[in-house]
DNA sequence: CATGAATGAGGCTTCATTCAT
DNA sequence: TATGAATGAAGCCTCATTCAT
């Protein structure tokens, strides 16, 4: 149960992060942005990072819930799959930018930095990559997809879904892109043989 | 030409950036790294970044001179997109690490920071996707592959291969799935319908 | 309305400006002079020569002021400078050093290097220049002077005032010698001719 | 007997030094002007100051012997005190900036500050100021000048004199003005009483 | 003698964090 | 709780000086 001002901060510390990123965002910059003093923040977080690592881990948190919600859905994988993709794609194509906060690419920034970051997350980004897995293995079961690498399918789904968010600075109209794109991961880009 | 120096400070900071990302990198673990003193990096660098753009450089272009090899060969687009893919798989699949260097990451690290990195750098990315995109747009022309912005085909082509970087962290042995994941981005996940 | 810490800072820094110079003064010499922290400092300046330009700036209007005061006056030009003329030697003869910061001097080293402060600070020294001239017009038009350029004019005026602080280093008592210097400027070296 | 490097580099160092000033300066600066390698500049001087320090005792030493040869002619001190003047005076004109190398104003600039500099030059500085008063003391004596502090007298002289390099600031046509400026010196700002 | 690449001490400045109010 | 002035550690970069060639 968190407090206003705690969320009025996290609220600006990711429109700051997202902007500028983990480094050169300052503690001034989220203060500023949240309209509360400098000291305010050390009353709700102990240092910089915690904000971060507490920004995360909240995307990340509804990420999950919404994986599970959708896992415990009475659908096939396959269209489980296709409302999870419809979402992330959405998310990704509309908000730009804040994937850097919220995706794989994480996992990235924080090789070999900041452990703290690492540790508290890495669990969580497992916990998202297993329930997206076991929606794959649940549509390899039926026959729904092929038999491949569970974990390795919820990765390439959840890159090609990301793939919108690198797209604004390539292509204009990426949100009208979707189904193609989701066809794509189903069903390839070879055209159907005969 | 590069001096000896040259080269080896690049190396040096090549490893370190990887390790421990641009910001928190300093510059005396570079020259710690390159067994040099401090000093010694600014007579071949004006500054930190232009390192780091430097590096970015070379590894772009180097990938653009393949991609560009590769472009000219007397094969298909189909083939074409293999070769490429099998080589980015292993490299991505090797280095570990290095991608945050190379990849598409890099737009999304150097978006809104460091106008000039970015500067030196889009350019760089757009002609590697543009070259991609010639040869999906070519593949569409001859029916081998479907029609779809090859812009986007592009971006989605290489986030799958790049899946491989990030795989490391939740699968073991990679490596040996390239063939599978390469059949996803050309056939897709679904089985082949009967 | 400047802070209290502000005007410790700025005192600080004119005490060891003169000591040392501008270029030999580390930041580090005014915050420790200040009884601040490094940092201190840099909430009230931008940088180093902020500092300094801010001291010549203070000064310069001070005596600015001064000269309007004495100019607006209703007294001969004579009688004008001669009020100038004892204010200002008494301020060369006591403060020792002070001068280097205040005087025609840094005109001198502000030629071509930091523009920023030559440019701040040419102005109010042009001001001073001004206003020490129209009072030597006007004592032109009045007869009470020869006919030269007044700017001219106020130069020597000033320099020979400045002469005392220089003095101090070939010479005792040079306070004693102010009517005696006064009386060079405006009758000059040669004994009264019969 | 100074070698030809030795020379060429004496002569570029003044420039640099007074177009930037002692810190500004760099030995780079000074190499390059020079057309020598930095290096090089380490075989005839010691450091920075020392160039600087050789510098200004040449110029002192050569305004000592001309003081001295100007002393010796048979001529009255009135004479003598014209004749300094005129050269000093057009030097100063001319070559502008270079004062702030020779003149009293180094006094300033060693101020607490390079010590070695100013033991160095102070004794110069003492010397000229007494060939200088000496002069100005046999004018007393032969009552054609006023009886004042002989030295004091020729600190005046030297910043009436000097008076025309600061003047190009803030005038055109200096030169023109030297009479005027030296009549001010003998005569007096007043005109003639009747 | 001459070179100029290399060094590394030291300066300015930033900014996360603290703490008195 | 909230503030924001103050702190000072730490980083980037410069440049006088050295030294191997």
């Amino acid at each position: 149960m968190k407090s206003d001002k705690e969320e009025k901060i996290l609220k600006a510390a990711e429109k700051v992060f997202i902007k500028k990123g983990f480094f050169p965002t300052r503690i001034d910059d989220i203060a500023e942005a949240a309209g509360v003093a400098k000291g305010t923040i050390y009353l709700y977080f102990s240092d910089k990072q915690s904000i971060y690592v507490s920004l995360l881990d909240n995307r990340l948190r509804k990420m999950i819930d919404f994986l599970k919600k959708i896992g415990n859905e009475k659908i096939t994988a396959t269209e489980k799959l296709e409302k999870i993709f419809n979402v992330l794609f959405d998310i990704f194509s509309d908000v730009k930018g804040m994937i850097s906060l919220v995706t794989i690419e994480n996992i990235n920034l924080t090789t070999e930095i900041m452990k703290e970051l690492r540790v508290k997350t890495k669990h969580k980004f497992s916990q998202l990559i297993d329930l997206l897995a076991k929606i794959i293995r649940e549509g390899i079961k039926h026959k729904e997809l092929k038999s491949i690498n569970p974990k390795m399918g919820a990765l390439i789904f959840l890159n090609i879904a990301h793939t919108s968010f690198q797209a604004h600075m390539f292509i204009s109209g990426v949100k009208e892109q979707r189904e193609k794109i989701k066809d794509i991961f189903f069903y390839g880009i070879k055209p159907k043989s005969k």
